[in-house]
Parts: C-alpha cells; sequence; structure tokens
DNA sequence: AAAAATTGTTAACCTATGTTAACGGAAGTT
DNA sequence: AACTTCCGTTAACATAGGTTAACAATTTTT
C-alpha cells in the first residue's frame, strides 16, 4: 500500500529506507467505496490524501446544483481542498470516490510535523506545489484562451487513462462545459475526419 | 527596496536579521520600464521575480494574436513562469510590465542553494505555493462554474487595486473575455442598480 | 428477471459571448 | 499644438455553448 507513495517521493527526494519508515509512520490508511465522501462542502479539510489506488474527483455544486469537477486524481497523486486544509476554514468543495480506492491520509497535525522532522519531505512538497501550481496555471491559461473542443483533444492527450475511467459526463464538467456540449463537440470531431 | 520582501517572509516564516541579511545576498535588484519584458515567449524563465514595486502581467498568445492574461502581479507578489523555471523549458507565456516596477530576481541556482542554505525559507516558499495553488484551484473552480458578470464582480471585490490600476481591456483578458463583452457587462450592470 | 438509475445521444430552441466595425475621448509622442 | 496610439463604448450580426426534453443503451439495485 505504501509502494505507490516511496515511488513518488523517491522520483523527487533521495530519501533513505529508514527516512521513509520513519515517513511511514505519519499516514493513516484508509479504504473507502465507490460514491463515498472523503469531504464535503462546508466541512474542513483534515487531510492531504495520497491516492495508493482508485480514482476520486474535488468538485463544486452550483446555485442550481450542477456540480463542477475541479480536478481529478488517481493512483500516485495527492487529493485534497487544500485552502480549507492549510487555513482550518471550512471546505467550498467536495471530494468523493469515482472508483473503489485506497488513500494515505497526512493529517495538518503529520503534515507539519513530518516537513519538520524530515526536511527533504517539505523539499519533496515544495517540489510537488511547484508542479502542481504550474499544471494549474497551463488549465488556466487553456479556460481563457483555448476553445472547448481544443480543450477536450488536449485532456484526451494529457490525461489517457482518466478518459478510461470516468464517464464523458465528468470529462465535460472539468472541461467547464455540459455534457451535451460534449457529445456534441464528438459528433463534429467524427464527422470531421 | 527589501523591505517588502522581509515583510512578506516575516507574515509566513520567522527570520532572524542575520538570516535575511544573508537571504538578501542571493536577490538581484532590477529595474524594468512600462511595457519592457522580463519573459518573452520562447526564452528560458531564469529567474523567480518578487515585485517590491509596480505592476506586471504573465500572458499567453493564442493562434490569432490575441493576449490572454494568466496572472496580474503587484508589490509583494512573486511572477515567474513556474513551469519554464522549474524544468528549463521554453517559456510558452511572456511576462512584462504594465507600470515602472521594481523587481528582487532570484535565479534559479540562487533559489535552490538558498532554500538549501536556510530551511526556514524552504518553508515559506512552501507555504507560498500552498496560498497559490488555493487561489489558482478557486479560479478555475471559477471560470468552470461561474458566469463572466459574477466573476467580475469577485475581480473587484478580490483585486481593488488592480482594478485601479490596469486597463479595462486587460481585465477582460484575465476574466477570459473580450473587451467588447466586459463593457456590455458593465452597462447591464449599471442599469441593474 | 424486473425495475430503477445512470449514461450518452440527438434535436429544437435560446442566450451569452465573440466578431467586426465605427466613434469619441484620453493619453502619450513629436 | 498637432499627431498618433490607446482605450472604452456601442451596435449589428454570427456562433459556441446552454437548456430542455425525449429516447435508447447500459449498469446497478432489488
Amino acid at each position: 500500500m505504501y509502494t505507490i507513495l516511496q515511488e513518488q517521493i523517491l522520483k523527487r527526494v533521495k530519501l533513505t529506507k529508514e527516512e521513509f519508515a520513519l515517513a511511514k509512520t505519519y499516514f493513516i490508511p484508509k479504504k473507502v467505496r465507490k460514491r463515498q465522501f472523503i469531504l464535503q462542502e462546508g466541512e474542513i479539510c483534515k487531510s492531504l490524501a495520497f491516492i495508493s489506488k482508485g480514482c476520486l474527483r474535488n468538485y463544486s455544486v452550483d446555485d442550481k446544483g450542477e456540480e463542477h469537477i475541479i480536478r481529478f486524481g488517481i493512483e500516485g497523486w495527492w487529493i485534497s481542498d487544500l485552502h480549507s486544509f492549510t487555513t482550518g476554514s471550512p471546505s467550498m468543495s467536495s471530494i468523493d470516490a469515482i472508483e473503489d480506492s485506497e488513500l494515505l491520509l497526512l493529517e495538518k497535525s503529520s503534515y507539519d510535523k513530518l516537513c519538520a522532522a524530515i526536511p527533504k519531505i517539505e523539499h519533496y512538497f515544495r517540489i510537488l506545489l511547484e508542479n502542481t501550481n504550474s499544471a494549474a496555471m497551463k488549465r488556466i491559461s487553456d479556460l481563457i484562451s483555448v476553445p472547448a473542443e481544443e480543450r477536450y483533444l488536449n485532456f484526451l492527450k494529457t490525461y489517457p487513462e482518466i478518459t478510461q475511467r470516468v464517464p464523458q459526463s465528468q470529462i465535460a464538467s472539468f472541461l467547464g462545459i455540459t455534457p451535451q456540449s460534449l457529445s456534441r463537440i464528438r459528433k463534429d470531431l467524427a464527422e470531421k475526419k
């Protein structure tokens, strides 16, 4: 269960076996079933969740009750409502499982202690956050400058695994369009060829 | 010139005078005039820029030659193309000055050395990146779920200073709409009252 | 196996936003 | 002061994407 976590960390910093063994003790394993929440809007996000298996989504709900997917997460990714987690304020988004999943939870106090105990872990998170940030900026850039059809094609290229695992309506939601629009776009693309 | 930097760092971590004096030595001051580039698309982003005075923008240019503002930066903020900076790959965005500005540049090698030399600075950047990330996620959430009119109102509330300092056409660009659309939205808002 | 819920598609119609173009005022330049 | 560029507004028209609703296919639940 910790293998993927170890791999992901070793990609970015060189931890000894001993250091990793110590790091492991800060995490709490948790299994969740499909559709189960790990965070509901209004709750405080108490943990960063490392996904060792499965697929989850982070989404917000608008005035009309429509869900908008802020991000997906699969094996090897972290998922949380970072704003709620870091500030301790109520979350404005929810997180639930798209598939039965296995998580390693890192609570706020553990996160702080772990970063203080092993500086290389703080370094790991700094690098991780740099990467997450780059991806977020790319997504923002796309949302303000790239038409939906092209955003869809980019999505297929960037996240082929996710494409296979989640319903199209959720990909539409992630892209910021309705499922009907995505269906129309797919039809147009099929005709073009 | 370093006062604002010191304030911003002290907000997040407690540095001694000596540590800050050491940290200062890693930065290179630079003044830029309005319209001057600090990064052009295709170049490698060699520095993180701390803005001690002025206002800059980070933007991309689409196929049609339209500019899309990814983010603004004013006093106390950092600006860069983080993806290019961290990976050393050519940037897909540009950064230029909206006003005459004063910067403190932190080159990649200095950034790495500084974080290694003063762990509290690495901690500072980790926290900074957490905050930047939260803001980016909020913006993504808005772009996929909030109509343009409301995004504009949110912008006015969130960035009142920027509203005063940049042309409306650039705010439109940041919001992901055309200047004409923003003008129309403003007209509608004025009529509603 | 039957019933219910979820998913993807299509179509008719509607609305927000983009496009193009023109105008006037403000600001910057010579 | 004259000239030029930039800026915001408006209007007519075009279009991408949203809305509503119906239907079939699939999956899940009973």
